[in-house]
DNA sequence: ACAGTTTCCCGTAAATGC
DNA sequence: TGCATTTACGGGAAACTG
């Protein structure tokens, strides 16, 4: 009896297709006012109890927070409230399909002082499916609860909801379903974190990191000797995580497949692109995300040389919107320095290590976005878009004296070394006529 | 008696606010869901019926249409339904200010043959406010009205929506009122339309049309030899007011200036392009609006001369997301044709007719949209975006031979002279060197 | 004034209806 | 099936609210 009852109890299982599901398969981040579903199944497959069981979702039912905690949002849901009755599945199954959930934040928080400890995005919810069966005399409470999700009202607040989702989940285990987690937020280990980091690229990327990137992850995340990553860093202060967030939305709109390919080390220090690209020939580049901006943005690293001396450069890091317009293979296919008076040059020729331009990136040249598309002749002059630099390290005087140094055997070093001159009169323009006077040696960020 | 019960009759007066404004100064497309602001003033002002009177808005009340159009669309609102008191204004008239309204579409349409004569943006609805005045024991209904309004459930609704509201505009003096205008709609002579085209253009760019521009839209619109406009050809099958409507939007968003500087001459057919240019020096270019493609693009043609023989060449029009990263005044300063094994070259010197291009868009070069920002120094090479093109007209044989019949007295057009080689690898790739061999003279479009 | 949070709403994509 | 129309919702910005 109480084996049936125990049984019984267990019975409701929860599986959850949120909108906002981020790759990860589990009930993750709710939006206020956008729908939902989530099917719940019953375990005892009794087909007796068919059409006799009425489920009914309720959120953060018996959560001690929402009474503890002051300030914890309450929430409602606008449709499919009303249970639904249980019904047979194709596998015979018996369950409840609720297609049409939605949350509503309910006014009037709880007295008391208004202050919370938590931000929005660190108050977990949990959502409750309750259903009573009577049988043989007996009562029966069956529940199924969700795990912890995170409500948002408004998308600009997914990136700092996902932050949470996967603290708790690396730390569920240790301490199942505790909904005020945030309030005192245990820190992890970089073992436990450099993981967690890997799988979002392989998630949004089809390409975890490797063991380089994660090196440069971890020096830039953990500064304390004891190797902990405090939930601030992570998300707060300096927010690490937001950093990261623009990079792989950067990589899912934009940059899939030369991440795929793994032809974007991304995570290099400046020091570490120096010291790998001074060992290179001239003509060597590689591609790193920016550090500084927070929305995502990536840049190519180059190193050239200039009276037997060699620099390292970074061209101003592309944006989303350029990157909309003009892919990164394109930009890089036909990024030109030039030079007063002297030919124009592209100086990228060789992805580190030593890998022909051409050989990483002619399969995804397709010139400019949209004008791309159509194909068919017209009348029409075609173009494509190119991206401009003046020489930051203009050669020495006599004019095309000193080549790069550059194996001339390769055929399509050969291609890009027919490089050309571009319009001079750009340096006219008063604000470019600075750069000749920088430093040359820095690197960019 | 009833010189009292007339002007209380008309003694409410309706003024909207509504979303969908559209610089002109009347209610006019209304969004399902989306919300309005409605003032209703009483005329007669006397302050004596403060707090008496409650005006209710009663959404196409009286309206015929209703009831014989099948399919005719019903709308109620959603709030603010209920009616609101007279209350005092600052100076000192009865009004009520109704803040918060909003449509929502009542299902169930009139039953009969569903078949409606009229798309949903051809539907004319009015929305009337009521109110009943009891005073020296007589009874007063009083009534205002509004406008006609579009009543649209999407945003990719509003340009056919605004269409149906000029159409009205211009006939709404001879049929007042005349919801059913669409179930048979009148023509427009050239001489209405003309006017009402040109004062889109002052609305949104701040300059109307010239002569010249509006003799190209009549010549592209006006086909019959009455001189009529039908409302078909306006908005349905061809859809020349959509096409037009692409181009104010691409005004409003990316042109404003060189619209309202004129410098845009935007309607000109190409045969007129041609008999202008070919007129001009090699060098001159003009702008024009795309006459093939629906959403707003803009080109520019220019004459080039080769053999002593004059070419008319036009660029692929560039779209709204392009013009998003790269203004039209710098992809005309920096527009670069290449030539194998030759120096690259702007084509576009003057404006027509003899305006040198710097004069005319200096003041807007900016270079690239987000990387001008940030005008700090940083460690960066900084970059521009550019537009290249295969040269379609190659100089004949000795490289730098026939220089183009350009006054080198002017510096800017020095400046421009100073060009230089681009990558000539581009001429590897297949899909470029059929270009080679298009016809040279045919303008596009 | 300000920051965290929500609402508003355009524009595109998907879903729906006919 | 295709077209007309509506719904859905991401994303940017405004509005809110303490």
């Amino acid at each position: 009896r109480t084996l049936i009852r125990n049984l019984l109890t267990n019975a409701l299982v929860v599986e959850k297709q949120p909108v906002m599901q981020n790759l990860l398969h589990r009930p993750l981040i709710l939006k206020t006012g956008v729908r939902f579903k989530v099917t719940v199944r019953f375990l005892a497959n009794l087909p007796a109890f068919k059409d006799q069981l009425k489920v009914k979702p309720v959120f953060d039912k018996d959560v001690e927070e929402v009474k503890t905690v002051s300030g914890f949002r309450l929430f409602d849901f606008t449709r499919d409230d009303s249970k639904v009755l249980d019904v047979d599945s194709p596998n015979g199954a018996l369950m409840a399909a609720f297609e049409h959930m939605s949350l509503k934040e309910k006014k009037a928080r709880t007295k008391g002082s208004c202050e919370s400890p938590l931000t929005v995005t660190e108050e977990l919810h949990i959502i409750r499916f309750v259903t009573v069966l009577h049988h043989a005399g007996e009562k029966f409470d069956i529940e199924a609860s969700s795990l912890p999700v995170v409500v948002v009202s408004s998308s600009n607040q997914v990136p700092s909801a996902w932050a949470s989702i996967m603290w708790f989940n690396m730390l569920s285990s240790r301490e199942p379903m505790n909904l005020s987690l945030f309030i005192n937020p245990p820190p992890l280990t970089w073992e436990q974190l450099a993981p967690l980091l890997s799988w979002q690229f392989l998630s949004v990327g089809q390409r975890p990191l490797d063991p380089d990137q994660l090196s440069m992850l971890h020096d830039k995340i953990v500064d304390n000797p004891d190797g902990l990553v405090h939930w601030t860093k992570f998300s707060k202060d300096e927010s690490v995580w937001m950093w990261i967030d623009g990079i792989l939305d950067l990589i899912k709109k934009h940059l899939a497949d030369l991440w795929q390919d793994g032809y974007i080390m991304g995570f290099v220090s400046k020091q570490r692109t120096s010291s790998l690209l001074l060992n290179k020939p001239a003509g060597t580049f590689l591609i790193r995300f920016s550090e500084s901006i927070r929305d995502g943005a990536i840049t190519f690293s180059w190193v050239d040389q200039s009276n037997g001396e060699k620099h390292i450069h970074a061209v101003e890091p592309y944006t989303k919107k350029e990157l909309s317009v003009l892919s990164l293979a394109d930009a890089i296919n036909h990024y030109t320095l030039t030079t007063p008076g002297r030919s124009s040059t592209n100086p990228l020729v060789y992805l580190y290590p030593d890998i022909p331009k051409e050989s990483a990136f002619a399969r995804y040249y397709k010139f400019s976005g949209p004008s791309s598309t159509n194909k068919n002749i017209t009348a029409y002059v075609h173009r494509m878009l190119a991206v401009v630099s003046v020489n930051p390290t203009p050669p020495p005087s006599p004019p095309r004296d000193s080549p790069l140094d550059i194996d001339m055997d390769n055929n399509q070093t050969d291609s890009s070394q027919k490089l050309d001159e571009f319009l001079t009169d750009l340096l006219d323009f008063p604000e470019w006529s600075h750069l000749q006077t920088l430093p040359q040696e820095r690197v960019a960020d």
